[in-house]
DNA sequence: CGATTCGTGTTACAGGATTCACAAACGGGC
DNA sequence: GCCCGTTTGTGAATCCTGTAACACGAATCG
């Protein structure tokens, strides 16, 4: 397959060139150059056609690329064109805040479960989600065909939350405990650490 | 100043060693080989033992690190050691909850102030914080001594928000906003992106 | 219609980062 | 005090990524 031998580095780009044209799109721009796109984004244009080449050929010399071209067979490529559901375990604080937070349903994801192992909020409903006992969680990713699993427990939870989501049929993890859980071979795992991030940001900080 | 010859993924992996290594030692471990510590982290003993040896010699041969000493040198060397006080521009859903989040403080990342542009919000009280109009950021930065803006305003706004908290004297920031904003040299930005995590993802999930 | 300009896709190269391999150092046992 | 298993710190070698250069196709202009 042609995952393989793209580099990583490459495909955690792709998502950004895809804000960036759909906000040109906005502004009508129709055509752009690797030039401009680089500007946009601070990379060098040779960088841009480089990871582009990795999947074909979608500009025009003397052009650019069409955006709305472009766009569409990026889409493509991050296999974003179809519905993606997830379903979230943990509705604490942070679980909540996923639940009500509106930037992924216009991108395609949508969280259509959430569970959560305390008896006392099993059963209520948090942002219109009914909150499900992690007993249920094979079940009703296999009905309701959900491919990933979004993690929002404390960090001693976080390992065997995430053991139960992949045995349940998970394919992806987004998680938010902040430790690096282990996932196995054929899942896919993205962490979201603010403190992580706060924490080599303040290297540079500390005498300047 | 060393931090110049650093590489940046190293200073990006310190942090996880500290992670790693205060987990060691709440487990009661005083002494590690980067041998066990590589099988924890998932890395190879090699690449820990080149990143430390950018900024001095920690360990012992034939025994490895002590736990207690290489954190307080880590921990040094990250700028943790002292308080660092942050400031939020964006109270809505997820300024809200970047506030009430219970993980920044323990870290020593304390939110002191928060700023709204809305005037509905200005006045109001937002997990214990007054929420100020985006007028006085200038002055509470300079008077409280804030070096780190955190920005969850929509995405349109946060350029804006950010070339403001610069200008007013923040050296670094955690930016939440679905955009890749600039900041001039000097300044320290880190992106938290849910996501674009997700749409590198898929990249991998889409016909696995 | 030929010349010129523009910008792609690709190949070659340079610079970084990761891994390897080994000498030097440490601690425990005898 | 000496040996032995262990593990560090560090050049050397390998692998990977980003950048620069260039040949070619496409559009434009006089």
């Amino acid at each position: 397959m042609q995952s393989m031998d793209v580099p990583e580095v490459v495909v955690l780009r792709l998502p950004l060139y895809v804000r960036a044209l759909t906000q040109l799109q906005m502004g009508g721009t129709e055509v752009v150059s690797s030039q401009q796109l680089g500007v946009h984004l601070q990379m060098t244009p040779a960088q841009i056609r480089k990871d582009l080449s990795y999947f074909g050929r979608f500009g025009k010399q003397g052009r650019g690329y069409n955006i709305q071209f472009l766009l569409k067979e990026l889409r493509d490529i991050l296999g974003l064109t179809k519905e993606w559901r997830a379903c979230l375990v943990g509705v604490g604080r942070l679980g909540r805040a996923i639940i009500n937070y509106t930037g992924f349903a216009p991108e395609g994801f949508t969280i259509v479960a959430a569970f959560d192992s305390n008896d006392d909020q099993v059963g209520t409903d948090v942002g219109g989600i009914q909150v499900l006992p992690m007993g249920d969680l094979a079940k009703v990713i296999a009905k309701r065909d959900v491919t990933i699993g979004i993690v929002a427990v404390p960090a001693v939870q976080a390992q065997p939350v995430i053991d139960i989501l992949v045995k349940g049929g998970v394919k992806g993890i987004l998680n938010y405990a902040p430790v690096a859980p282990q996932v196995p071979l054929g899942s896919v795992m993205r962490n979201i650490d603010p403190v992580l991030s706060l924490q080599s940001m303040t290297f540079y900080l500390k005498d300047g």
